[in-house]
DNA sequence: GCGGACTGCTTACCT
DNA sequence: ACAGGTAAGCAGTCCGCG
């Protein structure tokens, strides 16, 4: 393994100059002007909270302080459950990595003398892209928005600019690593991890060793994973204390505003602020619950029969509501809204400026698209649950749309408060049960479940090496990017740019099946039509993960540089794999990998275990779940740092070449395969021994976990791939891709495919079977029968109820129904934005749809209706060798007529 | 001027 | 703003048809 170790004295100093006159303008407000690597610079000068001595408490973020121009750290303490902030004293400084030695960097005048240019370093890197050491200049500078992140003047733009100016085009300039915030930059070097147990000592920091969570890393290393050759074990051990540590309770409040607003239909906008904040409710987790209300003219009071536990407090000035809001603010370590960060926060940080609140006492701090607190931690659930991953591996899209509505629904079975009138005229009782609801949903998102969405936020907090605040707002690829990076610093390699990796590595060498992707992806296999019993499921655990393990994938080991390595052909592919170096991904996804699989996903279910042990396991098996799913998928995308098509494209053929060899060994041993996609297959009858014989025959030849995953009593297959039913033993019903269970379909149309999944569920033979036929036959007739004589009990049932992608203008190529109906709402004078759900229903005349809200029962083309029950019922009756026609009385020839 | 064959767009889903 | 593969419905286009 190259390790570039080299001692300071070879470093040597060329250049420091001490404190160039600051440049005062290069400090102002230019906030929104920042690219998509905002750095936030926050100033907070508080005695209190920075002590010389604390006892163990955790690192929950990290940021940079302006006024003292050094980074900061956020640490929560358990016992007094307040923030403390610690302030670098170590003297590191920003900086970026460039190819250009000193002695021309010091000729670029604009480079030397830029207000904030500190000195320059030379240092030894490892480039892992091409196997070798190589020295770059590092160039250090006062403060973090002059290397990057600011549209004009800063370093990295500057030195390239320069130098071909000075040195003409003949050279490339290079820079690397000036797009990393400042304070990720200081986790990584300093090897800081968040969520961790610190100290503080006579001012210093020190890592707090805790014992109990000690003790569990060695067994787990010492007799989980004993036998797990060399290199994998750091990793393991790292991830490892990482998870294990217990996560703290989080003392939080949860806080949600109204606010006036002259026109009904209209949220007042934040960034203007016109308008009054009228009530605020805030929901702690020590049991006090508040509601603030602003006294106005003619608001009758209404009935007030709140909990006794509320205390309701009415303000008579604005400006004293707010600042009672503020002091929650500060006082809270975490905070917790449900879109604080578009809304309430913002609307209260604007609010507060136009009522002359000075800077200093508005306790919150504006990014481009963000709302933070300068003491606390500001958590937006909204952004945390938009989080396609965590909607989709979390929480297993239990929840369709991010409002706070359908999330508290679907998690918690409760919903917000309907209001009888506008907010600004309801009476106050009303406004703050509406306003308190909302703060208690709020909360509640974060307490069920013993704290799960707190501890799902710490562990990814861990794991990304990111602080909270972005852990909660950003998505799955900034955080393997984050703990990525980390690494890359750890072993002291130069972290390559996306250029560097396409123009060393290439692009892909297969055809995709669609049109407009970049490589071919997995084998679906083509399904057997019918009713078979006996199905067992078998698939390989996280395949492409471990396939990124067991293959050795990663930018730095896919189409390598050495010669000897060319013969180690992934299948199907022009692309080799390096035999000689360990990549940084597979040793960081394989390890995740292993700890979820052999560790936390047994002992989640492992009943022998304290169930608060069980819960915390849990947590940390779905969190791993989450990364593990999106990491070979980052490989592929190229908004990820470390974009490599071909290692993308390494994955996903080392994945057709494995089931396709598992098809063909269990086909060998008189096995058949009614079904598979991507890393599962579907057997038919097979016998305990034949599974036992193919589990081993995949450990040994592929060196892969294959399982039965799944037992179902029969499964039904039409022609259709990706579409299928199976019944599990307890009866339960797996349906997969069958139009009756998508979202959009009418409700007329789905209770009726529920009834059949129900006669389905109770099948236990083949004989039984024929006679369900008979009920489904009986379900389908009285749909049709019902339709067809125009029997709906309302016509809300018959919504298709279909997502607008993109604002309705934004569809220049076709108008789909969708899109008519929002035109129609639109002229209507209702708004429709993207990510709106249309409803709306299929009528006789042009456009042929019309809004749900706005149509009458007589106008409904019920013949539509019948054509969609049909497509809907026939993926089912093409298996069951049913037909429609014939189950509705249309006989063959009535069919021509 | 109309209908069938075809392609492309869009959404919802699977792994 | 993690990937590719599949189903389905509809919009829009082309072409034949004396």
């Amino acid at each position: 393994m190259p390790q570039t170790q080299k001692s300071l004295d070879e470093f040597y100093n060329i250049f420091r100059e001490e404190n160039l006159k600051t440049n005062a303008s290069l400090d102002s407000e230019s906030e929104d002007m920042l690219g998509e690597e905002e750095e936030l610079i926050i100033e907070h000068v508080e005695e209190e909270r920075t002590p010389r001595d604390l006892p163990p408490s955790y690192l929950v973020s990290a940021g940079y302080d302006g006024s003292k121009g050094v980074a900061y750290l956020k640490l929560y303490e358990p016992i007094s459950q307040r923030i403390y902030f610690w302030y670098d004293n170590t003297g590191h400084k920003p900086y970026l990595l460039t190819n250009i030695p000193p002695e021309e960097l010091m000729k670029l005048e604009r480079v030397i003398n830029h207000p904030s240019f500190d000195h320059l370093e030379v240092i030894e890197k490892y480039d892992a892209l091409y196997d070798r050491k190589i020295a770059v200049t590092k160039v250090v500078a006062k403060d973090p928005l002059a290397i990057g992140g600011r549209p004009k003047g800063c370093l990295r733009d500057i030195i390239p600019e320069d130098y071909r100016l000075i040195f003409g085009e003949n050279k490339e300039v290079k820079i690397w690593e000036a797009a990393i915030r400042y304070y990720q930059c200081y986790i990584y070097d300093r090897g800081l991890q968040p969520g961790m147990l610190y100290k503080i000592e006579n001012g210093e920091l020190i890592p707090y060793v805790q014992d109990d969570a000690e003790r569990n890393v060695r067994r787990i290393i010492e007799e989980f994973f004993k036998d797990e050759s060399g290199d994998l074990l750091r990793y393991l051990e790292v991830w490892a204390r990482l998870l294990e540590y217990p996560a703290p309770k989080m003392r939080r409040v949860a806080l949600d505003i109204e606010v006036y607003s002259p026109v009904a239909t209209r949220v007042p906008d934040p960034e203007e602020a016109s308008q009054p904040v009228i009530c605020a409710s805030l929901v702690g987790s020590d049991g006090r619950k508040r509601v603030l209300l602003l006294k106005r003219e003619g608001i009758e009071v209404g009935e007030m029969n709140l909990p006794s536990d509320v205390l309701i407090e009415f303000y008579a000035s604005e400006r004293d509501l707010i600042e009672s809001i503020f002091n929650a603010l500060n006082d809270y370590p975490f905070v917790i809204t449900f879109n604080g960060d578009d809304f309430d926060l913002n609307y209260l940080y604007h609010r507060a400026k136009n009522l002359g609140f000075a800077k200093k006492d508005i306790p919150i701090e504006r990014g481009q698209k963000i709302c933070l607190l300068r003491r606390g931690i500001h958590i937006d659930l909204y952004r945390f649950f938009l989080n396609r991953s965590i909607q989709v591996y979390a929480f297993g899209q239990k929840y369709r749309n991010v409002t706070l509505d359908e999330v508290a629904q679907a998690l918690l079975g409760k919903s917000k408060i309907e209001l009888t009138k506008p907010v600004s005229e309801v009476s106050y009782g009303e406004l703050a049960r509406y306003c308190l609801n909302d703060a208690e949903l709020t909360f509640a998102l974060t307490s069920y479940n013993d704290e799960l969405v707190m501890k799902l936020l710490f562990v990814l907090t861990r794991i990304s090496r990111m602080p909270m605040e972005d852990v909660s707002r950003q998505g799955v690829s900034k955080w393997i990017r984050s703990f990525m990076q980390y690494e890359h610093r750890r072993r002291n390699m130069l972290i390559p740019n996306s250029d560097d990796i396409i123009a060393a590595r290439g692009t892909t060498a297969t055809k995709a099946i669609i049109k407009g992707k970049k490589y071919m992806g997995a084998i679906v296999v083509r399904p057997l039509p019918g009713v078979h019993f006996n199905i067992i499921v078998m698939d390989f655990q996280s395949l492409y993960p471990s396939i990124i393990k067991v293959y050795n994938l990663g930018y730095q080991t896919v189409r390598c540089v050495h010669e000897e390595c060319r013969d180690n052909i992934v299948p199907e592919t022009p692309h080799w794999i390096c035999k000689k170096h360990r990549a940084l991904e597979s040793a960081l996804i394989g390890s995740l990998r292993d700890l979820r699989v052999k560790w936390y996903k047994p002992k989640a279910k492992d009943k022998s275990l304290p169930s608060e042990q069980r819960d915390w396991y849990n947590v940390i098996q779905s969190a791993l779940k989450v990364i593990l799913n999106a990491s070979y998928g980052v490989f592929g995308a190229e908004v990820f740092d470390l974009y490599c098509p071909p290692a993308a494209e390494a994955t996903s053929a080392i994945g057709r070449s494995i089931i396709t060899q598992t098809i063909n060994k269990a086909r060998e041993m008189g096995i058949e395969v009614i079904y598979g996609d991507t890393d599962s297959l579907f057997l038919k009858n097979p016998t305990p021994e034949q599974i036992k014989i193919l589990v081993e025959w995949a450990e040994k030849a592929l060196g892969m976990e294959l399982e039965a995953d799944k037992y179902y009593r029969y499964a039904v297959l039409s022609s259709r791939k990706k579409n299928y039913l199976g019944v599990l033993e307890d009866g339960t019903v797996d349906v997969k891709g069958l139009t009756g269970k998508k979202r959009h379909i009418p409700l007329f149309i789905k209770r009726y495919f529920d009834k059949i999944e129900d006669i389905l569920s109770r099948v236990k033979t083949p004989a039984e079977f024929e006679l369900a036929k008979k009920d489904i036959e009986r379900t389908i007739r009285e749909c049709y029968m019902r339709l067809k004589n125009r029997e709906w009990d309302d016509i809300n049932d018959l919504a298709f109820e279909v997502v607008l992608g993109k604002v309705p203008k934004a569809y220049n190529k076709t108008t789909p129904q969708h899109v008519k109906a929002a035109y129609i709402l639109q002229a209507r004078g209702i708004e429709v934005k993207a990510g709106d759900t249309i409803r709306f229903v299929k009528v006789i005349k042009e456009p042929f749809v019309k809004p749900v809200q706005l149509a009458t029962s007589k106008e409904i083309d019920v013949d539509k209706y019948i054509g969609y029950l049909r497509s809907t019922f026939d993926q089912i009756l093409d298996a069951l060798n049913l037909e429609f026609d014939e189950i509705i009385g249309l006989t063959k020839l009535e069919q021509f007529m």
